[in-house]
DNA sequence: TGATAATGTATCAGTTAAAGATACATTTAA
DNA sequence: TTAAATGTATCTTTAACTGATACATTATCA
């Protein structure tokens, strides 16, 4: 099944932001498309993360945090943890053989790189910058 | 499941352009650590693309491109297809939300340069840089 | 020419991870 | 005091990757 934590807790960071209504896990969950359950789920990751505050009873979910502060790359690590492996490298491989027994190291500083440009892209975006474009997108709707 | 196939398509690369022996699924199975059906299903893969050939019988396996040639970016849309995406947008936002219609169009752009700059580094990587970095691993073993 | 061995391919089972769903004790706010 | 919401646990469902098996087809070699 697809992982699709990370856009949802940006959709519920934004929504945070932006609303001046009081939001709850229900009404995330209405406007992400999804259930309460999952929403707290990710409010879980993200209360550990220190992006939001919230507690049991009738108190709402604060914003912890500027929009202009956290950085694409910082969500993605919180969300879905600091050991981020885009590429997966196969385990069994036989040591028997001379590739077998060197091809992961061979290849990791490849991917290192290639990880390490993306991250570094996330790096450079905000979530206030995710906001201004929604709202020009919202300008011509 | 970790998705693997991207590695063990390389290192079954790695084996045809260095072996002196013919290889066929089996030993090519023993080197990555699984089984002939897995290594044929990617097999297929290669075909397509036009990396290898192959065919029904005791003909063996080639290699049909220079190492120098393929970039590592090349393989990896092979193997996983052309629609890459290393991100997954969720799909059920709200469309009588502001932020549910439009937050796909919102953070698309951002995670989309991100891909593109993974991308680039590994348009930039070859089969052939795998290998030399292969083999100076195996002076010191 | 016939036997052997390998691929191409289909199919099913097993495994793992994500997301959906349900339940309920706890706690806040009104 | 009551209603409503979170925190958390647990179970189910779904999807994707990999493992395993089977077998017809075909190239090679004796």
């Amino acid at each position: 099944m697809k992982d699709t934590k990370f856009t949802v807790a940006s959709h519920i960071l934004v929504m945070l932001a932006t609303s001046d209504k009081v939001l709850n896990s229900d009404s995330l969950a209405q406007s992400v498309g999804t259930n309460p359950s999952y929403i707290r789920k990710i409010m879980t990751l993200l209360k550990k993360g220190n992006l939001i505050y919230s507690q049991r009873g009738k108190s709402g979910i604060q914003l912890c945090i500027q929009p202009e502060q956290l950085s694409l790359w910082q969500l993605y690590q919180i969300v879905e943890g600091k050991e981020v492996n885009i590429f997966q490298v196969h385990e069994n491989s036989n040591p028997e053989c001379p590739v077998g027994r060197n091809i992961k190291q061979a290849v990791f500083p490849f991917l290192d790189d290639a990880e390490k440009q993306l991250q570094a892209s996330l790096a450079s975006d905000t979530l206030a910058d995710v906001i201004i474009r929604l709202k020009s997108l919202e300008l011509y709707k």
